[in-house]
DNA sequence: ACGCGCCTGTGATCGCAGTCACATTCCTGC
DNA sequence: GCAGGAATGTGACTGCGATCACAGGCGCGT
């Protein structure tokens, strides 16, 4: 497979759009790039640094172990995103651990010029105020889904949120490609072997439909129904 | 009971600590003032309102509902807090309802100048910032004993949070006054006969010590130490 | 082509904790 | 002091899903 070593630039970082090019080619000066190869860790769980890192190219996942080694998943991240910024404004240490899927390209800047850019730029301010109220609203709907939602329901809850559009076939939506169930388990906070079960138990149904690393979702509005008479208590009476 | 009708001043509001006096006032003139009683729905979640409140007096809690009828809790708020924020920031629903858990005033903000106020004090703006940050991590945290801890050790995880220093004796812990025990239920994502069974259970162990409706926990570390030992997989080998 | 490692699929077992049912105790107002 | 409602305490039952065990299958490197 040949190497194609992506351009290191900011530029496709939503969170600078409003900034002028010369302001991020500053910016980009100023960062540490590294290159990290897939499974590696790019940022560990309860160190002290503070810098914020971009996501120029590749994907990369946040999660934290148990004492147990039980692997919980608490975000994906694709070329675009950013992560550390809670490090950076609260100086505690960070939350989770990043570790990356794919081969990733990753631009860090520290934590002090992160503030410094957040006194300095409105636009930039209010961007970052978003992503933090978006993470709060995420975080609030798992903890509702764990304390309501049987197994299976949160992995077809969490199989909903990764499917996307399928643009030939409008209401179809597929998720390519299909994680390994290990980390579907790890995002639903269940194990491998139910989500196989949850997965092959909607098969019947039609509902979902698997084709190598794709799995298409037919009808959302149906499985999301389905979800709903999963509740862990009542057996689905409002 | 004599009614003390409380005063009508954000000066408690820590949040506001870093302004003058005038501005201050100011920003009271603006404010919408209401009393709600305990029990009381100070905001229903899913609605459209942008306004951001601020607990002058009183204390009250977030929580939802699931589908069955289950009460999940989310936060609990006391006099010098604020609610509202994530709303007035992205402009999405209510994420949660408030309930007041005693007699409540309540000042409540427009959207438009909790933003103004954003914008053009950069001590708020931080605040605000430190603020988010505190709930992203308590969410992941609340998230992993959901995941990896058994239903005692999150009753138990509960109550150390719940304790506060009691200062006659150094060392010892004090949750006054304890809380029916089908809202420490709601926070730790349980029932309320778990709950029970849970502190029946540590009794015998000296750790903790009920007189009336305080709670006294003797040993915070000791007790930290049998939640790790209730770890939902292995039987505590970390 | 072959083999090794990682995934997938599925059965069997079993303990935790949610549910139901009921007795008891604690408040608070009259 | 008494009555009624809420909160507490406890036993019995049961189903979900974690755990363990193992049998294919698929991909990838040499």
């Amino acid at each position: 497979m040949p190497k194609t070593p992506p351009t290191r630039t900011l530029s496709t970082i939503e969170l600078f759009s409003d900034l002028d090019e010369a302001e991020r080619k500053r910016i980009e000066g100023r960062c540490r790039w590294r290159i990290f190869r897939p499974g590696e860790r790019i940022l560990e769980s309860g160190t002290e640094t503070r810098e914020v890192s971009f996501l120029v190219h590749g994907s990369a996942s946040a999660l934290n172990y148990s004492l147990s080694g039980r692997e919980i998943g608490f975000a994906t991240f694709s070329a675009g995103d950013y992560f550390g910024e809670l490090s950076a404004i609260d100086a505690q240490p960070r939350s989770a651990s990043i570790v990356a899927t794919e081969e990733c390209l990753v631009a860090s800047l520290s934590g002090e010029e992160f503030l410094d850019l957040l006194r300095q730029r409105v636009e930039v301010t209010f961007k970052v105020f978003q992503r933090l109220a978006t993470m709060v609203r995420a975080s609030d709907v798992r903890i509702m889904e764990l304390s309501t939602l049987a197994a299976s329901a949160r992995v077809y809850s969490e199989l909903l949120r990764m499917a996307k559009p399928e643009p030939a076939v409008p209401g179809q939506w597929v998720i390519h490609p299909l994680p390994p169930l290990r980390e579907i388990a790890s995002r639903a906070s269940t194990t491998r072997e139910t989500v196989n079960r949850a997965i092959t138990q909607l098969y019947p149904t039609g509902l979902i439909l698997r084709k190598g690393r794709n799995l298409y979702v037919t009808d959302k509005a149906k499985l999301q129904l389905i979800i709903k008479e999963l509740q862990h208590t009542g057996k689905g009476r409002g």
